[in-house]
DNA sequence: TTGTAATTATGAACACTGTTCAATATATTT
DNA sequence: AAATATATTGAACAGTGTTCATAATTACAA
């Protein structure tokens, strides 16, 4: 009997509708102004609707979060992978991953900013598995870049990594949250990658 | 007549209850936790006193910033002031820097990261002299150390303060939004600062 | 086809939120 | 003591996330 399935399907339409209108509200009015009656009344059901697909909100936040990632960790693998020489990857990753953030800002948030995603992970004891696949990226990179002999071989890929994202990750941070109006006269996004090409250089210099 | 004084000292005397109630609550439950009615019952006047001593909501969260960053970088200046070499003293106040995000993660989020303190500055037009003097502090501290032949000439003051900035400020918040979790095993602030050592090693020696 | 069971959807209700403002209470001046 | 000025209140408004008894719809068996 096919009915099952039938009906399965339409829960999923539900489901997918209720995301794409919280997406839709998200984007366009940020974290703090998606309402679940806003969700409920563009997709034309009753509030009560959603909370037979997702447990609350932060769960419903959690399902923008895994979209976001699955499109961004895409674009910036089929951007970089192709770069032969592990060096330039890794420059490609770190101007791609801030790029992303500039354009982005709302599900940067959502992915690297808001608490409620990592807490709504802990109660269902799962593991951010999406942030470990992107680290992860990165460490390969690096991994590449001792082996092809650009840094040397006694660095350790976790401080490594880490100090790597936390740059680009302060940088895009800084820049959307408004705190680099103190540098006058600077136009902010050219700042941002100048910044990180003077990082860069000195990565390159210092792990040789 | 001392009765307009008095009157006076009494306002300042109500504000700065609002302001301690506002700060306790803040720093126990969070921005997010911290609501007008609590403050209110808390020093057991009614919720629309406060409005007539703040705007809003957000405009008593920004005099809470401003409290944090007085606070904060008057000790993290006196803890660094007195280190006569200017290549320790940066490290100095990157240490700091680090330790007091770890520490007061509520205030930090009030400082670097929250958009509300920063548009109710803007709405005042007024200039975040806090920020600019925090980041003058690292401005003239990499001056000292290309004075003092650490750091080479030709350095631009802007990038390089930004890039020390944003590395501190993106190990804190990964840590203490709790996104370092994909680094299992790793003893979280240990290996923080075990980061920063790394870096700053890597700019003492790319920058000479 | 009809009756029963299971699923799906509703929307009112609860306890909150920031904010406003007419009414009230208190204090000061005339 | 009366009039004025200031300070404070708390109800009201429009919103929030969430729950749940009720209602509507659909599926399956008789």
């Amino acid at each position: 009997m096919g009915i099952a399935e039938r009906k399965e399907r339409e829960r999923e339409g539900v489901k997918d509708l209720i995301l794409s209108a919280a997406r839709e509200i998200f984007l366009a009015e940020g974290y703090e102004n998606t309402s679940i009656r806003k969700i409920a009344s563009k997709i034309e059901y009753s509030p009560g609707v959603i909370y037979l697909h997702f447990k609350d909100k932060n769960d419903l936040l959690l399902a923008l979060h895994d979209k976001a990632f699955e499109c961004k960790m895409n674009s910036l693998f089929h951007a970089t992978q192709h770069i032969a020489d592990p060096l330039e990857r890794l420059r490609g990753i770190g101007i791609g991953y801030l790029q992303y953030g500039i354009d982005n800002p709302q599900d940067y948030e959502l992915m690297f900013i808001l608490s409620c995603t990592m807490e709504t992970l802990a109660t269902k004891e799962e593991f951010w598995k999406d942030g470990a696949m992107a680290i992860g990226l990165v460490k390969e990179t690096v991994k590449a870049c001792i082996d092809a002999g650009y840094f040397r071989k006694d660095l350790d890929l976790d401080e490594v990594s880490l100090m790597l994202w936390s740059q680009v990750h302060g940088l895009v941070t800084l820049y959307t949250k408004e705190r680099l109006n103190i540098y006058e006269g600077q136009e902010k996004q050219a700042f941002l990658f100048r910044t990180f090409d003077l990082f860069f250089e000195v990565v390159r210099q210092s792990f040789k």
